[in-house]
DNA sequence: GATGAATGAGTATTCATTCAT
DNA sequence: CATGAATGAATACTCATTCAT
């Protein structure tokens, strides 16, 4: 109902060209003249469709933050019982495709703004919000089901939540494939015993 | 012969100065302008010791990082036996104190920056090299001692500094000191048992 | 769709007025900010037009060499046989309405411009191979008639080209208005005796 | 009897690299820093041998003229006829060596210059005073010793000044080597044919 | 919907220069 | 003699934005 206006297929093609950007020449460098510029059009055009580089920014974050839901949930499309659901969600915390649905120095580009505008830092909240339901409904299914003792589903959610985080941030640092897997493997064995799982 | 050089005071003063802007006005709207107005002094002065901006970032960088390093060792000061320093950098690695040595803003656009540049990222491996050997050699005692059982040392190291940083990053998000104090107590409380430490 | 192009109206514009400030003040003090002002516009108005102060310089030049052009062959205009243009020729050659196409000091700063910048230098050659073409086929039609003797017309161009560069030059030294006639006058007597043209 | 002072010396020594960084990076890019860069002193010295820019620049063409008339005097010296002494001049006038001598776009920089400080235009007008003297003295040596006829002592200078300034012009625009030895070997023709030298 | 003209504030950096040491 | 601190004005250029067309 209500096909997608023009100015919504533009807009979005605009936040394309700027995340590629980003990714290239990084967020100190990026301008709306450098859009426009790949994208072959006016710069003025970019300003017509957002009204504000700020406003634009915004936009960019959403449109990120979605991507992320979008690759994660997908992911999970068809798997149904708890365990499979289990064990592709930890599979997914600990892997590695995750690292490749948004570039990284994007990324946290974006985590940067959040703590100067009210307004990212509000879409940020509510991504980690949903994430967080999203964990905490799924294990309140996998202790039912008997697959992880010992823990509430909110504390199961937020140390996923954590280790994630913290592997992802390290990684940053530490570019190295071969150490990511090592230490996700070991930290992944760590977190399935304190939850007490079944090998 | 020549004048007295006042180079390392001055340029330390700048720094400061400069920390002091972003915490302020956000990485996007510092500018050497900006850190001279606050200084009252001719911008051109700060181009005279640090020959660029970007220089002068990396010197940021440095200076930011020392200030950790220095904010850990200082507070182990004198903390002798292996039992009390396990207890201590436990609490320091699920405490806040770690929170206020940097601006989170500040402290998130330097690591934004370590991805465009290469220095930058160095200078972050460097800090992370000495913390993760750091923690390692300080497990060794504690596996030495019977204090934590059932990992390698190396392992121990990582596994803090992934919590540690995990739990920054999502405090970024969820500013709730509450909220942080009981997802810390809980991965501290979590973190005991999976190295069999006892209560 | 779109404004209306003033560029081409305004791109002249601007270049008349660079090229007043250069006679004014002097290629070393000239700069975009003291052209914006003489035109009462903002200096970035000048690099909308021209994206930089380098191009700008480029297409002086080329406004510039076109003026020289463009006075020389418009004075020749409805003069038609030999006898009359190789006259009015030698006359230009010699005479002293050639000074005053282009001021002397902003000539001069073109012509230095040539040595650092291959596509200023390119647009020198281009004058000269037209003028040099042009003054050897005129030579041919005084050959043919008789008017000149014993020379080739590749050499009478050369000849005159090289006769009227030295006065122009000695004449920015010298610059004394009677002087230059007189040195003028003999200098086209031997010219005249050297191409044995009868008096 | 005094020798010269260390000041002297430094001054030339600074002068010879303000020469070498023009011919490098051209008139429009040099500046006292870059000199001092060069020679790996601090700016500020430069200013207190020449107390400013501008007295430096009028130095440095004094040291660039200079040279001049010392490689064209030096390259007489012993040359005692007339004879002698007109071959080895005409061959000077019209021959190559006196490009050598200082860097094209170098004297072209300084010329212009003349335009727009009086001191330097009295400079360039001694040294054309000097030239055209000496030409003179040496004409009047030519025509009584019956080398010349037909010419005034005071034309035959200005016209080989004329005749070299306007080859070297020509020069600078069409590069080429041989194109220049032909137009000059023609030029040498006619002028002896003008002056009725027997060959 | 899209362009290009125009602005005005801002950027990092360079400049010549002065002065204290 | 030489250095380095400090200034203040200037540089080309980029920025986001507005507005007319």
């Amino acid at each position: 109902m209500g096909r997608k206006s023009k100015a919504d297929v533009r807009k979005k093609e605009i936040l394309e060209n700027f995340y590629h950007v980003l990714k290239d020449i990084g967020f100190e460098n990026a301008s709306i003249a450098k859009i426009a510029d790949r994208m072959d059009v006016n710069p003025s055009l970019l300003i017509h469709y957002f009204k504000s580089k700020e406003a634009m920014v915004e936009d960019l974050v959403n449109f990120i933050l979605d991507r992320f839901e979008a690759a994660f949930s997908q992911s999970l499309d068809g798997v149904e019982t708890p365990q499979e659901r289990f064990n592709h969600i930890i599979s997914m915390i600990f892997g590695t495709e995750w690292l490749e649905v948004i570039d990284h120095s994007v990324f946290y580009a974006c985590y940067y703004l959040k703590s100067r505008n009210e307004k990212i830092l509000e879409r940020f909240r509510v991504l980690y919000d949903r994430f967080s339901n999203f964990l905490e409904d799924e294990a309140k299914t996998w202790v039912e089901a008997g697959i992880v003792k010992g823990h509430q589903p909110t504390e199961i959610a937020e140390y996923l939540i954590v280790m994630n985080e913290g592997i992802t941030f390290y990684h940053g640092i530490r570019q190295d494939k071969e150490a990511y897997a090592r230490r996700a493997a070991y930290l992944k064995k760590v977190a399935l015993a304190t939850f007490e799982v079944e090998a």
